[in-house]
RNA sequence: GCGCCCGUAGCUCAAUUGGAUAGAGCAUCAGCCUUCUAAGCUGGGGGUCGGUGGUUCGAGUCCACCCGGGCGUACCA
């Protein structure tokens, strides 16, 4: 519908206003009376070409050639604003294009051939995932699947380390569960991994290996098996809420592979890298950031921005034509110092989008439940999705904008009433299956013979809004926003359950009827895409 | 101190490049099932959009300052 008003806007603005840069968009009114798309155009040119707005808008009305079989009529109201009436013959036969595009309706074509890699989640294997990494999880890979709805063809890739400090001290923690488990009187370290499963690791390792283990160094076995459970842990908790990657990055091999001594021979070559207190800085408030910061310390050990850049630019070398970063909050000041390295490189940052989410606040029973990894007080996304359910986990992640502080209630998610918004949606999906078995009892079929029947307020505003699905998915997309797929399709379960309490279909004329078993069809199709591209199911039965 | 994010109905959150009367869910109150699923529908109450100035035809949205909260601000990741 967009690209319908678009396509014959935009060459009558070109005729009148050559010259001038023009903003156009359309707006989905509010109130009924101002059409079905609205546009502000006449005003935002008002400054510019000094004349009345009303007169711009009656102007460009008079340039615009459209087809009457579609368009019903173009208003100017209020201040300037042009609105936009479809007729409802053609509202109607969008029924049919629903239809007939199926599973593939919203899809869109506009960044066909292009490719996208998206990596997120990126925990290190120390642990099982909170609800934070959750939030992350959701994020990306609905970002993802946005990203292949608009054509992209998408890489979900996982970033993660297995060396390092806190890797040995996971395999320490094991050791001391382990040597607990044997009976002897060895104290565990407060600052280490209090977790249950670090125990149960432990007493898994008497039981397969008995006491051999006794005199085997933290970094052997005992951290080999930490890591790989907990790997395994992670991959279970992810394929749960059905998200799986398919590159898995270990940051370990920027260094077997010698990448991060060509990116430190880079920095040194262009000058951007010097020596002071024995460790290597980069000469970051060159790039135009706030202060030089060390890439690698004293002890010869590189911090994690010389890695995150080698690995960035591994990534930029296999010619993606996107690169999406989903992190949390807490990484947010990490980031402009890769792009500014990346920039100095001559690396085309524009190509790089990053995606902060903010955190989650957590609250069971009206209590805020506090987090600490190191203290094992925390809720896992494991338990939260064999409490909930992957869909409304799914979908709690999805409903809210990654820049809300969200807060996500325990107690309301593992509600299986319809308090729980999920259901909503899912509801009305189930409903229209209901109707579809219902339908072929009576031997009724969908027809778009007559769609013109289809033309009750309810029906009209629920096809309507149906017809605007592929408009969200692109924008959605684009703008990497997910909870504007979720906020849609709240508006189209409402349009439907509405449509269903005013518009009968079993007892209806057999025309009436099949006209309008064909727009349950449509709003199935469209509310069964929508969920899909959250990731969350679309129930037969509720 | 500085940087990013947030402050909107009792609660959780929306509000499409600055647009028309600021919306939804939950909660609350009043109605609606002998007819396709009441996990639904209809209606009511509930707001100085944290505050004060400013920008303009128009500001929840942009700017300045202030108040309050989250996350950062490492030779941790």
């Amino acid at each position: 519908m967009r690209n319908y008003v678009t396509l014959i806007c935009t060459p009558a603005l070109d005729e009148l206003y050559p010259d001038i840069e023009k903003k156009l968009f359309f707006d989905t009114p509010q109130n009924d009376g101002h059409g079905h798309l609205s546009t502000n155009i006449a005003l935002s040119l008002n400054k510019q070409l000094k004349k009345n707005p009303r007169e711009i808008a009656a102007a460009i009305i008079a340039a615009i050639k459209y087809d009457p079989a579609i368009i019903e009529k173009i208003e100017i109201a209020g201040p300037g604003f042009i609105n936009f009436f479809f007729t409802s013959s053609y509202i109607a036969s969008t029924v049919k294009t629903i239809c007939d595009e199926g599973t593939e309706y919203g899809k869109s074509h506009k960044y066909s051939g292009k490719r996208a890699n998206v990596e997120f989640v990126s925990a290190n294997p120390t642990g099982p995932l909170t609800v934070g990494h959750g939030r992350n999880a959701v994020c990306g890979d609905t970002a993802a699947n946005l990203l292949e709805w608009i054509g992209y063809s998408v890489d979900r890739e996982y970033y993660f380390n297995n060396a390092g400090r806190q890797m040995r001290v996971l395999g320490d923690s094991v050791r001391h569960r382990y040597l607990q488990k044997l009976g002897d009187a060895i104290e565990f370290p407060a600052d280490y991994y209090q977790g249950e499963y670090i125990t149960e690791l432990g007493e898994l390792l008497v039981t397969e290996y008995g006491d051999k283990l006794r005199n085997e160094p933290a970094e052997g076995v005992f951290k080999d098996r930490a890591e790989q459970a907990m790997f395994e842990d992670i991959k279970k908790s992810l394929k749960k809420i059905g998200i799986e990657h398919s590159v898995f990055f270990n940051e370990n091999s920027l260094y077997t592979d010698g990448k991060i001594t060509e990116v430190l021979n880079l920095f040194k070559e262009k000058g951007l890298s010097y020596e002071k207190d024995d460790a290597i800085w980069l000469k970051l408030s060159e790039l135009g950031n706030e202060q030089d910061k060390v890439i690698v310390k004293s002890t010869g050990e590189p911090t994690y921005r010389l890695p995150d850049i080698a690995y960035h630019i591994d990534k930029f070398n296999r010619n993606y034509d996107l690169l999406i970063d989903i992190f949390g909050s807490d990484h947010n000041a990490t980031y402009p110092d890769v792009m500014a390295a990346l920039k100095s490189m001559g690396y085309d940052t524009s190509k790089v989008a990053v995606l902060i989410h903010q955190f989650v606040t957590v609250t069971q029973g009206g209590e805020v439940v506090k987090m600490s990894t190191r203290k094992a007080n925390y809720i896992t996304l494991d338990e939260l999705i064999d409490e909930a359910g992957s869909d409304v986990v799914r979908f709690f992640f999805n409903m809210r904008s990654i820049n809300s502080h969200m807060n996500f209630d325990v107690d309301l998610a593992k509600k299986q009433s319809d308090e729980n918004p999920v259901f909503y949606m899912q509801y009305a999906h189930a409903r229209i299956c209901s109707i579809m078995r219902m339908a072929e009892e009576q031997k009724l079929e969908a027809s778009f013979e007559n769609l013109a029947l289809l033309s009750t307020k309810e029906e009209q505003k629920l096809i309507i809004n149906l017809g605007f699905f592929p408009d969200i998915v692109l924008q959605s997309g684009e703008a990497l926003e997910p909870h504007k797929v979720a906020g849609y399709l709240m508006e189209t379960a409402e349009a439907f359950h509405r449509f269903y309490t005013q518009c009968r279909i079993i007892q209806s004329p057999p025309q009436v009827a099949s006209a309008r078993l064909a727009l349950c069809l449509a709003a199935k199709t469209v509310i069964a895409n929508g969920l899909r591209v959250l990731g969350v199911s679309s129930p037969e039965r509720m």
